[in-house]
DNA sequence: TTCAAAAAGTGACCATGGTCAATTATAAAT
DNA sequence: ATTTATAATTGACCATGGTCACTTTTTGAA
């Protein structure tokens, strides 16, 4: 009936945590392998899996902490004030989520998330993000015809889109953040209000 | 300095992409296994690995080519007049992306495309239906004040986003078209024009 | 203090995608 | 027909994520 956490096993929790981000530092969230670090975090490879349900589990709690650091930052700041502002203010986020491809993969896999039943910190964060473009909306000089949760499912939107091209061949010409610009101009500010 | 491609290689080739598709058929795109294909086709491992990179670029062949069919068939279709139309006529294409999560996923990881060098199949279709939505924009009553272009880049990205959010947690409640009818209305005709 | 039940940890083992040196089939040149 | 370069194929082998029956540690009750 009760099933108490021993402390034993936060402790190799976070030892496992601590030195996954340690490696990642290291050599970035790709090159990390799962015998690399049980080896160095000292403990078997069964338990790493004991305590994260697979490889991707892992790194979505580092993932989902990283967004979570760089939304509540831009949380702090003022409502941007127009696109550039808000382009602007969102760069962390760009510069983490295309900073490799891989991270990107991650956190749409899981921002499209897990069960039902458990949101993990990546959908979580999605959530708060939206709350956060919503706010942005509704305390700046933006459309005013669709509620503001809805534009700012949109800001989400064309964020996703525009890392998404960043990565893309066919039009890696063009720099992320005027293209972010345009979208959300088209869509913040339609016929040029 | 001629590297003339044998019939035999081309049949094998053909082998494999035929054997996969009836595997695929059979137990669905996540299911299949290389060796299980390799052993259906009658060739060794390495052949397979000769002909495709790696498993997921016969994925996405076999994926670019299916989206490819759908657009052809979206294509011939009159372009819709209202943004129920265009929800409709994009039913194909949603089954399709929603049928797997594996589907979707490998879409997601193709549309921002390997290689510079080598458009893939897939980033190739998102290109086709860019330019098949922004006919559909310029053929429709809605909204002019931005190029087709970008009208059409818009409703890539909230198809993406109401895909995702249909396999997120959070927002299983509302269904996908009616979701995507809310973005499309919101971007195609600001201020309920 | 002792003991049983449950939690935590272990590492040999498996599943599966992917590699590569060696072998065989093909086609062009003689 | 023989030779030869190279395209095509092979399968043993590797890398890495993931499993599970078993052992060790902890905890709480008697």
């Amino acid at each position: 009936m009760n099933k108490p956490i021993q402390k034993r096993a936060i402790a190799t929790r976070e030892k496992l945590l601590s030195t996954a981000r340690a490696l990642i530092d290291q050599e970035g969230f790709e090159a990390l392998r799962v015998e690399d670090l049980v080896r160095t975090a000292g403990v078997a490879k069964g338990t790493f899996f004991a305590h994260f349900k697979d490889k991707d589990a892992l790194m979505e709690q580092i993932i989902g902490a990283r967004l979570a650091e760089i939304s509540a930052e831009a949380d702090q700041a003022p409502a941007p004030q127009n696109v550039a502002e808000m382009v602007a203010t969102l760069n962390p986020l760009i510069a983490f989520m295309t900073s490799e491809r891989y991270v990107f993969d991650v956190i749409l896999r899981y921002s499209g998330a897990a069960a039902i039943s458990e949101i993990g910190p990546i959908a979580e964060q999605f959530t708060v993000q939206g709350e956060l473009f919503a706010r942005w909306v509704a305390q700046g000089p933006f459309r005013k015809d669709i509620p503001a949760d809805l534009a700012g499912d949109g800001i989400g939107a064309f964020l996703i889109q525009s890392i998404a091209l960043t990565f893309c061949a066919l039009h890696c010409s063009s720099a992320i953040e005027p293209r972010l610009a345009t979208y959300l101009d088209a869509w913040l500010l339609p016929s040029g209000a």
